[in-house]
DNA sequence: GTTCTAAGTTATATGCTATTACATTCGCGA
DNA sequence: TCGCGAATGTAATAGCATATAACTTAGAAC
């Protein structure tokens, strides 16, 4: 296993890790102008390697596209989880959310390829981007710090996650600069997480109030 | 003027409406596959003209999606206005997010064109798509029917619009197929309306209370 | 060491974007 | 109504990307 950037070493017929240094190279491609900057043939070439060599390791450009992503998805991960584990004043919840924003906005191409690509829906259940999206999913449930309440901590977490890609989407559209530009991104990301909050607790005093009134 | 979606006719040299005809097949197409499923030369063959013949109206691929964009926020305003004008014991806030959702998933292809490209985002501020977008995010505030106050109303547009989107993306991703699905998509809009609804409610009441102290 | 297989190469077919040079029609003014 | 210029369409072609087929090389397995 050798760097994954690396170029295949000249005068050498094997690459060494082509499938990984494709994907790593794909991902910065992907940084900038999304899915639509990765070409194979320019991936081949950059890496010192024929431009059908690629579909060795991958059957097309679907599938390709697939393994980036979901390499993208564990990134994520990472950077949730290192987020959430970080000693703050904030709550972890926030520190996800806002570290979700400051991902979708950043890496503005690699947040489009995998939230607003076609390639995540297409995706088999047993899949490895799908098994991906999952754990990304599973850390925001993480995020909430409360114990399993029916399927209301599920909701809400579909809720507050929902909200932030919202506020992604409609930064990179442009629309909060502009006359509408009074509220921040980051603003409206606190507002929801608040809101969020706001939720648990309520329903979290209700089930107490619930259970000891049957009690 | 002749039909939009009118092959050229045979024997003859001009289509007669090429420009037209080209957004509307493109709207067809993206109808599925989303903007890659658009192809000058397919559309120029579906319509009988030779392959060059789109770029008499187009300068290039870019150009073609941007008003083919642009015609999409137009079809998807007069969807939310005709939503919001016909009488409804919902309130007008809660058929504009639902008329919403429902674009996003039925139309799911030109949902992605309109707010996952970076089509919108590279937009300039003059054009056709800027000021096709515009118009659109403006029955955002018209839905939330109150006065102007502050840049309060702006940023609870902002956020419902926010909500929206990302509840779609998710259902797009089939977040909501699985162990998660047992909020639907629907009650998900309809938590993030009474949401809105309640904080500009207080915020009025605020106001009022301030302004008869202040008096 | 021989052989089998994974991984890479060359050559090629196909499809799309885009440009150039040329042809046709429309509309408008003389 | 004739003619001329602008708008619109066509044919031919260059360039790039995906993808496949047939062939080659190196590494591993016995």
């Amino acid at each position: 296993m050798r760097s994954q950037l690396a170029r295949k070493p000249e005068n050498t017929y094997h690459h060494g890790d082509l499938r990984d240094a494709l994907i790593q190279a794909a991902l910065r491609e992907a940084e900038q102008g999304g899915a639509e900057a990765i070409s194979i043939k320019a991936l081949a070439k950059q890496l010192g390697v024929s431009q059908p060599a690629p579909y060795r390791h991958f059957a097309d450009r679907e599938a390709l596209l697939a393994a980036v992503t979901a390499e993208a998805f564990r990134q994520l991960s990472a950077i949730l989880s290192e987020a959430m584990a970080k000693p703050s004043k904030q709550s972890k919840l926030s520190r996800l959310a806002q570290a979700t924003l400051d991902f979708g906005l950043r890496r503005n191409g690699i947040y489009r390829l995998m939230f607003a690509s076609r390639t995540v829906s297409c995706a088999a259940k047993g899949s490895e981007l799908h098994a991906a999206t999952r754990e990304t999913f599973a850390l925001v449930i993480e995020a909430l710090e409360v114990p399993a309440v029916g399927y209301l901590r599920e909701r809400q977490a579909l809720k507050i996650w929902a909200a932030v890609h919202g506020v992604v989407m409609l930064a990179e559209q442009g629309l909060f600069t502009g006359e509408s530009a009074h509220a921040t991104r980051e603003e409206l990301v606190e507002d929801f997480v608040n809101e969020t909050k706001a939720a648990l607790a309520a329903a979290i005093k209700d089930a107490r109030r619930r259970k000891r009134s049957g009690a």
